[in-house]
DNA sequence: GTCTATAACCGGATAGAC
DNA sequence: GTCTATCCGGTTATAGAC
């Protein structure tokens, strides 16, 4: 039996509080003085778990975007109406974000993302707004959206979602995510007839675990 | 009679370049090596036209988010009903970003503004999120706009600002911001009547050059 | 696994010539 | 107004003791 456990090992304290100083100051904005001091270990000793300072924003980037673009993958591809796929993802991305350790609100940040060393990362932010924009046309075509350009409506969504986790705090009431909702507010913009938003829902929730476990 | 301009003075110039260089690198990521390299000048040189570094983003932030706070302000205090207001808000905040010389997409990245010396300009930038957020309420309470966490909503409004202009390149056809189009995606999501649109948009034309010239 | 000491480098800013 | 030379503080990363 497992012993009740106190604090996460160092390796991963240190993603923790990296991706919250990260998520804050930006890659050039956060030095490993700055990590090292909150975790509570000298700076060269992050070496000892991180070949260098970009190892950590990589790993956190592997536990952030490839899932998400993995779950939106499954979920294009699988059955269902664009609608439901669409609002399925901005509940599951919702609640990924929330769920997760690591303070991955902005993406941590796009500017670090210019990396050369992160292109594949880069490549990956691409396929998810690509496979969003696909569900919008998909959706035009199909006559359950209001034809326009899927672009601007695909900029809305995903500026929506990553907006939305950069300022949420716990703190606040009132800035507490309520996935369905925030769904709710993307589709209402999007669907011909608004009405058919509780029978979207429904649909939806069915797709779910599509999203959340690919 | 003034003689057709070739350049703009270096001063203009180091604004323009390091507009647009803070945009994909941040406030940290782009060093004055950098900004004086796209002039065409040395580094040195830099220090000759502004005090630091620092000024260069002060002067940039003034001349973007002192007019939109002063505009959206005008706009609420004024005549008219909270989605005139809010679609006219939506349609001068694109085209303002559009018509700058600056490259100002991100708001040059919020990362700088944590800065303490940047501390009024995070607070304008906090006013004009307030201000957005009033709008929804006051729609919501005249019955204009369906119920709901207006944080939320108001998120997904300054997001899709911040996103569509960061991410528009006038390369691509598809990436070209249709101001009005832009709006209408957000009010239709608000709006408890979609179908009241286009009444909406007529009343915002008229309160569009209190956004522009307060 | 964590420390201290330190190397090697880079970035902002100044001095002073032209 | 722009240059070259340079200072100095801060940053990543390594060496080696414990």
């Amino acid at each position: 039996m497992p012993e009740a456990q106190a604090l996460p090992d160092t390796r991963e304290r240190i993603l923790i509080e990296a991706s919250r100083l990260l998520s804050i100051n930006g890659y050039h904005g956060t030095t490993t003085r700055d990590i090292a001091a909150a975790v509570g270990i000298s700076q060269p000793s992050l070496f000892f778990h991180f070949t260098n300072k970009l190892a950590i924003v990589q790993e956190l980037y592997e536990h952030d975007i490839v899932p998400a673009v993995a779950g939106l993958e499954n979920l294009v591809v699988g059955p269902g109406d664009p609608a439901a796929k669409l609002y399925a993802m901005i509940v599951g991305e919702f609640g990924r974000i929330a769920d997760s350790p690591y303070d991955m609100r902005a993406h941590i940040s796009f500017e670090a993302l210019n990396h050369p060393d992160l292109a594949g990362f880069r490549d990956l932010v691409n396929q998810f707004d690509d496979l969003t924009r696909l569900l919008i046309r998909s959706g035009q075509e199909s006559g359950q959206f209001v034809h326009g350009n899927a672009w601007l409506a695909q900029q809305m969504v995903s500026g929506f979602l990553v907006r939305a986790n950069l300022f949420a705090s716990s703190d606040q009431v009132e800035r507490q995510i309520n996935p369905r909702e925030g769904a709710a507010l993307v589709l209402r913009s999007l669907l011909i007839d608004p009405e058919t938003i509780e029978q979207v829902e429904e649909r939806a929730e069915e797709l779910l675990p599509r999203y959340r476990s690919p």
